[in-house]
DNA sequence: TCAAGTTGTCTGTGATATTAGACAACTTCA
DNA sequence: TGAAGTTGTCTAATATCACAGACAACTTGA
């Protein structure tokens, strides 16, 4: 008879890797919390550092914790799910986490409107706009950088609101517009280059999520055109089908 | 960067025995089926022979498949789930699964009590006891063969009305007892011996589950003690705890 | 009886997993 | 600044996985 022990057909790293997960997901480490060092993971699962570095790795690769050399390896904070609804704001989306929202304007400018800004605004090519570019956190966490396009004519004090109220919810409310809604989101995935690198706290070569987006107020109208660069790792886009 | 690609964890036999069950167990085989070949199953999962055969192998170890040389692997029926009640039968049990419940008398003697049985049917020890050796099988597949002690005095005619009715159920049902019930059950297991192989069809080496089990009456008095055996791969034990 | 098709077993080869040890590079803290 | 503790990288040896090919042993059906 042949009597091999049936193994389970599942590697020593993957086990290793799946009980690590466990325990996180158990909240045996919450997040930002050091693991245990390499070492002391493997005496305690009974198997070679390397076994659990190549755990600790594929872990990493899908960014549920993060090593730092020299400090010890992290659990990163869960993706923030991140509903794509007409009307869902990123202060409230953050703030059902449990987690504080924060934003951080990097600079704001006077652009002409290109072609492709002018036709999902619906103005004359050319035309004056605001560009305001800001940084969106939760806890200290860089979640999102992205630019913000409205009309210069219509909006001229924009850049100024802004500074003092640090939302653009608040821009519009100051132009008596009360409501407004997502009208179009469009979704694609990049690299982070050395920009996104640094604002959003990246390494190169990690994914951000790129956003497309076009606000309108309530009877349809153009308000705002947003480019938004996710860090990929952080957030995690919920489309509601119907 | 290491760049590995980040494997599954999962050895290649196991993804292709994974993907095996789960077209068993969407009837894509039903029990009783044969298998594609070697070479077949082979070709279709992209994998070489050997990679199909320890596959296989793990699924014939947990009793899923059974392969027979020259002819071909063949899928097992599933096992029986036999609930450990009161006041269940085998032949609803069977019934139950769809399957065709069988009976078959191995033979019937007379024997004096031993002290084990005399202690348990409450009799004194030699008292005359009938003994009746029977076969169960669902389908055509042999479930379990088993002995049933009962009192010579009180049945003198059980083997007749055994004979005649194939049923214990019924033989009690002659000496107006309408309702009987399982007061213990107790469980463990052994290889099977030849005995077991020839009648329950297995090969020796493989698990018998015995339960030695005791039936009383409305009142609580013994009626019947048994010893089965069944055939471990045919048959799972569910018990009902509260 | 024979041929075709099946499972069982053997040998061999290369890739991967796991272990082991050593040292470098870096962070933290006293 | 220095020591301790951490992750990163390298070499090496062994075991298992997966592939490949050949043949034996057996079943089935013509």
């Amino acid at each position: 008879m042949s009597t091999l022990q049936p193994d389970s057909g599942v590697t020593l790293w993957r086990k290793v890797a799946d009980s690590i997960e466990r325990e996180i997901a158990q909240g045996g480490y919450p997040a930002g919390e050091k693991l245990p060092g390499e070492v002391e993971l493997a005496t305690v699962h009974r198997v070679n550092r390397h076994t659990v570095r190549r755990a600790l790795a594929a872990l990493a690769e899908r960014g549920l914790v993060r090593a730092e050399r020299g400090s010890g390896t992290y659990v990163e904070p869960g993706r923030i799910a991140y509903p794509l609804r007409s009307r869902t704001r990123f202060s409230e989306i953050v703030g059902a986490g449990g987690r504080e929202p924060r934003g951080q304007l990097l600079g704001a400018s006077r652009e002409d409107a290109t072609r492709e800004l002018a036709r999902e605004l619906d103005l004359p090519v050319g035309a004056p706009l605001i560009r305001i570019d800001g940084l969106r956190l939760a806890d200290s966490a860089p979640i999102c950088v992205g630019s913000t396009w409205l009309s210069a004519e219509r909006f001229p004090d924009a850049e100024e609101l802004y500074r003092r109220f640090g939302s653009m919810t608040k821009v519009l409310a100051q132009h008596g517009i009360r409501d407004y809604r997502r009208a179009s989101t469009r979704i694609t995935a990049a690299i982070a280059d050395a920009g996104d690198a640094a604002r959003l706290d990246l390494g190169i070569g990690r994914p951000v999520l790129i956003v497309e987006g076009l606000d309108v107020d309530g009877k349809g109208r153009p308000l705002l055109a947003l480019r938004t660069r996710f860090a990929a790792e952080r957030v995690q886009f919920v489309v509601e089908t119907e």
